[in-house]
DNA sequence: AAGTGGTCTAGACCACCCT
DNA sequence: GGGTGGTCTAGACCACTTG
């Protein structure tokens, strides 16, 4: 019933009269209490180690919830209760509670209590590296070519992409290499109202994808990613046959409710493949 | 300099001594100057709404970093000096900054402060919805055919896809279909140690994918996506030509560190289409 | 009407880290 | 050393929801 609580901090001895240490001022009348039990109870959770109180609390009702000893729609204790439990107050037990809501593993109730959530859509956490980055960490040189750049008036086609009305944008096509391996084509179009300094770069060396992100400080971006058969100037580039399947990601980047620049990467063939995880701990 | 103090609730007036309502036995003596500054103070933040007041730091943090007022390596404002501004306590102001280092905004460091992080790997939420729902989801009626159903002693195949060492896999095979026409072909296998109910499941018409959701709480999954050219088995089944590019989605999942499935999603040609979002601000 | 979660406070102690 | 973030508390008020 009773939970050893484990030290919030890694230094704290497990039968430190912390209570005291923590308010000088407080009344003792339960520091001999808490020590003997300390003393005499299991600790359930010995494996837990110096996490904040906060976060055991979180490992311990996943740990449940993921076992399936809380199935979904059990209800999880009150916060009232937990704090008992762990013999901390409200607001530690709130805030552990508050993430696992925020994971989406709980769903929380006025009145009703929190309870376990039903696993809905599967969400997966993606991670698209930068390609030079990516490149390198696979020990491979990495090599960057500009294909074409050009500025012209925002096409129906651009226009579609940033959602403009009108203006100039910056195209350029280039391909990254992987030693003296094609490793993926890049398509970019940016929007030069945006980002008005583009135009003095010639990225002739330095790649457009980095060097964007540290122009516009932050951004959001929507990806889409799809398969698409190479067609003959694509497979010429990417040095692979016409018709083999090419992973295609294609990112529009917005910061501040304007479009900056939309790319499309295209991957040769099964070569690259997208690794997601998913874990409801994370976030 | 200073900032008028958003209610944390909306129902607050905006001049009421809230110090006296929270804290009865408080001592007073700040109160008048509250309201007097409030009066005359401008509300800089007037559209924040009725957000909690640790919500609305987040958000003008996040605002300042996303328009480039603070670029990234600038040092946020402490804790303290926060606090200050706000008119709140440090705790209030704690929460906010935990929430943006969580996000990835910022990074925090002991002594030195916060300070807003460089971007790099490009994070994206990936919404892997159940194959059912996505296809009601677009107005077509869902249709389920299984197509295999054997059980067998895992190959090397399965112990590798399922990290197992010995014993028997159900292996299933399934088109799902949007309308009349083909949406996806699903090849699975689940470890029956992990799963024994699943031997007393047809399937017929039951889609192994919502029935495991219902039968393992809870679980982590590991995703991988490529493109591949579809064989010729393969497109007969989603009525494509061979040769054509495929979306390739395989999923592990596991629980309780056992893998209990895996499924191999196969999506015809460039008609599925995965999207991706990323925003800083979420989680 | 009662109970739950949501939020906030003022103060405290600690580990860590930079100077 | 001194300052910063990390954590925790005991208590408070409020909105919301359900019985």
């Amino acid at each position: 019933m009773w939970r050893a609580r484990q030290s919030a901090n890694a230094s704290r001895p497990a039968c430190s009269n912390w209570q005291q240490v923590l308010r000088p001022d407080a009344r003792f009348r339960d520091q001999e209490g808490i020590c003997t039990m300390m003393d005499s109870a299991e600790t359930a959770l010995a494996a837990t180690g110096d996490l904040s109180l906060h976060q055991q609390i979180v490992n311990d009702v996943e740990a449940k919830i993921l076992a399936g000893d809380w199935p979904p729609g059990h209800r999880v204790p009150f916060e009232m209760e937990l704090a008992e439990q762990y013999k901390c107050s409200r607001m530690t037990v709130n805030k552990a509670m508050s993430q696992l809501a925020r994971a989406g593993l709980i769903i929380r109730r006025k009145k009703s209590g929190s309870f376990v959530s039903l696993p809905q859509v599967q969400s997966a956490v993606l991670k698209i590296n930068e390609i030079r980055s990516e490149i390198e960490s696979l020990g491979k040189i990495y090599h960057y070519d500009l294909l074409e750049r050009s500025l012209r008036r925002a096409n129906a086609n651009d226009r579609a992409h940033l959602d403009m009305k009108d203006g100039k944008v910056l195209h350029l096509r280039s391909l990254h290499q992987a030693g003296d391996r094609p490793f993926c084509l890049e398509e970019r179009i940016i929007n030069v109202a945006e980002v008005p300094q583009s135009l003095e770069e010639s990225f002739a060396t330095t790649a457009p994808g980095g060097w964007l992100l540290q122009q516009v400080p932050w951004s959001t971006a929507e990806h889409t990613i799809q398969a698409i058969n190479a067609d003959s100037e694509t497979a010429k580039r990417l040095a692979i046959a016409e018709g083999t399947a090419c992973l295609v990601i294609e990112r529009r980047t917005s910061s501040n409710a304007a479009h900056i620049t939309h790319v499309r990467l295209t991957y040769p063939g099964n070569a690259h493949i997208l690794v997601a995880r998913f874990t409801p701990s994370q976030s």
